[in-house]
RNA sequence: GCUGAGAUAGCUCAGUUGGUAGAGCACUGCCUUGAAAAGGCAGGUGUCCCCAGUUCAAGUCUGGGUCUCAGCA
């Protein structure tokens, strides 16, 4: 791949604007957009999970939304990377330039620094593995970790019960230990700084920082402003079809925290309120994420106005 | 106005027989390799309503205020 077939991302936390600064400078730089968001792979969930409407994506090819339905529970990373890498090289090959955006940072790193090779989930084996640490215990589950695979075991607290079942989820299929595979991640967390490993795409990424406080404003008025579009609605759909739908569509931020509302238990002022909370929530866990990654951040205060948001960042982008 | 209950962390509250405080949530930081908008770990938080008194020592006991809530007028 030569130099000029990088790949442009946009990072930010949720509500920090970096789709629609995406959508306004696609068209500038002759780029596609690729949506990085795991919520956002999903049909008929919209408003909440703030998708592109039909009319900007009418207008800006994007990639990787609505690749499937809510009721589908065996998406992964690994389905999302490669549908991400197929899109990349689709778009480079029509001469176009991949505009990546979106807020899941797991998706990122598999995109850059790729998964390792693994077997999927395999539900029957984790359900086994959870009731042994229902019945036992976490500690006696982890103790089983620690004699197949000392070294994931000394990485992840007994608590941590996703990763101690899926390290032994692997290690129970392959007979190999995670750790002896899960190498490709050295990028991001060498201590030497960034870019130690081998990275699979050349990239040029920017960050929107927002200061704390006025991110979490932004936040507020977002949520207000999809209810104005009818996020009660849509939120009602998923409450109405929540034995159908697979797990993960129910977790996402913006539809769950009605739930009590529908069911009459809780009044809506009371469930906006959770909704705006857990959605600061997953900003600041996703600042967490963003801090590692290798960026050029642009530091944001409440006055700046959008265009110059824009130039800022097609500057970075567009440098030579 | 009377009677009763209460006032302790940003919020809801706990605090044993007096030894200057604590839990959940919030907040902050971190971890994260096929469920990731998920999951996990860690941390700080205080005029204990005010004033006086008793005491070596008061969130805790006594007196007086102030405010809040409930019931009764």
């Amino acid at each position: 791949m030569n130099s000029k077939d990088e790949i442009y991302i946009i990072l930010g936390p949720t509500a920090s604007g970096k789709e629609s600064a995406a959508f306004t400078i696609a068209p500038q730089i002759g780029g596609e957009i690729i949506s990085v968001d795991s919520m956002k792979i999903y049909k008929t969930l919209d408003i909440g999970t703030a998708k592109a409407t039909s009319q900007m994506q009418q207008e800006v090819p994007h990639h990787c939304l609505d690749m499937i339905e809510p009721t589908f529970s065996e998406f992964s990373v690994g389905e999302y990377v490669q549908a991400a890498d197929s899109a990349i090289t689709d778009i480079i090959s029509r001469g176009k330039k991949p505009l990546l955006s979106g807020g899941t940072a797991l998706y990122y790193k598999g995109i850059l620094e790729g998964i390792f090779e693994s077997p999927p989930k395999d539900l029957a084996l984790r359900e086994e593995l959870e009731e042994y640490a229902k019945n036992n215990g976490n500690e006696a589950l982890h103790e089983r970790l620690v004699k197949l695979d000392p070294v994931s075991a000394q990485k992840y607290h007994p608590n941590d019960l996703r990763r101690v079942v899926r390290a032994l989820e692997v290690i129970t299929l392959t007979g190999e230990p995670v750790s002896a595979n899960r190498n490709q991640w050295s990028g991001f967390h060498s201590d030497e700084g960034y870019f130690q490993g081998e990275l699979r795409y050349k990239f040029r990424m920017v960050m929107l920082d927002w200061e704390r406080p006025v991110l979490y404003k932004r936040i507020e008025n977002r949520v207000d402003m999809m209810l104005e579009k009818g996020l009660l609605k849509e939120a009602e759909y998923v409450y109405n079809n929540r034995e159908h739908f697979a797990s993960t569509p129910l977790q996402a931020v913006g539809y769950k925290e009605f739930f009590p509302f529908f069911a009459g238990e809780e009044d809506l002022e009371t469930a906006v309120d959770t909704l705006k909370m857990n959605s600061r929530h997953l900003a600041k866990s996703q600042c967490t994420w963003f801090r590692k990654f290798p960026c050029q951040r642009i530091a944001l205060t409440e006055d700046m106005s959008k265009d110059s948001i824009v130039t800022s960042i097609s500057e970075i982008l567009t440098y030579q």
